[in-house]
RNA sequence: GCGAUUGUGGUGAAGUGGUUAACACAUCGGAUUGUGGUUCCGACAUGCGUGGGUUCGAUCCCCAUCAAUCGCC
């Protein structure tokens, strides 16, 4: 008995887009679909209430931020990270993976595992494949993701070719080292950066593994959108098509489109949450910075075109001023948008997949918020 | 009325007889993609209360004047 089980539904006529639901211990989503973050156990300003009234029925929290504090002893104790947190939905961790090489400046990689100081205290650490199954292990969380390194853009090809190879090594720890495989599953993650053979060769490693979904990382670290979308466009087609695609950390509205066309099932990304606490919006007309002083007077809702609970209730003269006095309930206004105009993005997504219009509808969409513009924003 | 002290950008405040007058806050922009909630980067005083004077040169020295604060009548 597997823990995640992919149903595809539908694929898009006019893009190949996928239409999938995925099933879980705690409940089933549709796809492509967006996950917030919620690093330490809580999506930044969010309850879980509000989480669940936006729509989100999976999230994803973190290993190795949960590992240093509070401890992953202390959640599974609590009886694990749905109940610590009151979340009652899915939940995804990361393995650490990334956080090792985005938060650390001290880190030294070996066979075994990466050394490396935590962010907090200074203090030195070892995670290896076999401690983030066992972090992950006591969380509880629905999918769990292999242990990887991710390397920066750009990489030397050589340098690549080894960090897959050792990638692929862990992930047969990692699937050795998971002892809960009948309530979490746990996913392989593809690297090679923007090496189509290596690509190649890290898919061929980890689909052998027989992992129950497979993420597609090092993307969204730096390089320019059209070479993200040339990677998907040779990655998403050495996956199989029974098993859910989560493309990591990805989360502009664009890209959300452009993954989706490719083949990918699940996105998460910390932008609309972490914008929203620098008075920034996502809007249907575009990206609004909510504290420009040109909406001192303006009294019209974030985006006149969202019937979310904070369009219908809030104006930006009042949203501004609560951002720019830093009062945490401007960042809960801001956040709870955000979040909500990507969930609602991924629900149109999915009806134009369903409609075989998903290449009309990304037209129409980058018309209105601006991507088609010479200058534009990148979100 | 007398005495003392102080007058530097929106605010609080450094500072020196000599190129671009610190810094902080506020303000105004920008950034942000497997999380930095109090993050990062930029912009922002042609002028140092006002008027004279000394000097090659004054925000800094001198005089006058105005204002504020404190004290005394």
């Amino acid at each position: 008995m597997t823990a995640i089980r992919y149903e595809h539904i539908k694929t898009c006529k006019q893009t190949g887009a996928r239409l999938g639901r995925v099933h879980t211990p705690h409940g089933s989503f549709d796809t492509p679909t967006f996950m917030p973050v919620g690093t330490l156990a809580t999506v930044k300003t969010m309850s879980p209430e509000e989480l669940d009234q936006m729509g989100a029925n999976i999230i994803l929290s973190n290993t190795y931020h949960l590992w240093l504090r509070p401890g992953h002893d202390i959640i599974k104790e609590a009886g694990g990270l749905h109940k610590f947190m009151n979340w009652d939905g899915a939940i995804l961790t990361d393995s650490g993976g990334f956080q090792v090489f985005s938060l650390s400046d001290l880190r030294k990689i070996e066979e075994e595992g990466v050394h490396f100081r935590n962010h907090l205290s200074g203090e030195k650490l070892f995670l290896s494949p076999e401690k983030a199954m066992e972090i992950q292990n006591a969380l509880g969380s629905d999918i769990m993701m292999a242990f990887d390194e991710c390397p920066p853009y750009p990489a030397e090809h050589a340098y690549m070719k080894k960090s897959v190879e050792r990638t692929s090594r862990w992930a047969e720890r990692c699937l050795e080292a998971h002892d809960r495989k009948d309530v979490q599953g746990l996913f392989g993650i593809i690297q090679g950066g923007e090496y189509e053979d290596l690509r190649k060769l890290s898919a061929r490693d980890l689909t052998s593994l027989d992992f129950p979904g497979y993420a597609i990382g090092g993307l969204s670290v730096g390089e320019p959108k059209d070479v993200m979308n040339r990677v998907l466009e040779f990655t998403t087609p050495l996956l199989p098509e029974d098993k859910p695609r989560y493309l990591m950390g990805v989360g502009s509205p664009d890209s959300l489109i452009d993954g989706a066309i490719r083949g990918v099932d699940m996105f998460d990304c910390v932008l609309p949450t972490r914008i929203a606490r620098n008075g920034t919006c996502m809007t249907s007309e575009g990206r609004l910075v909510v504290r420009n002083a040109k909406y001192a007077r303006d009294f019209s809702p974030l985006d006149p075109d969202c019937d979310c609970h904070v369009c219908k209730n809030y104006s930006r003269a009042y949203i501004r001023h609560l951002v720019k006095a830093n009062e945490t309930f401007g960042f809960r206004l801001t956040t709870y948008h955000n979040l909500y105009f990507l969930l609602k993005l991924m629900e149109q997504v999915r009806e134009a997949i369903k409609q075989d219009r998903l290449g009309d509808f990304k037209e129409e969409f980058f018309e209105q918020y601006g991507f088609n513009k010479p200058n534009a924003k990148n979100f």
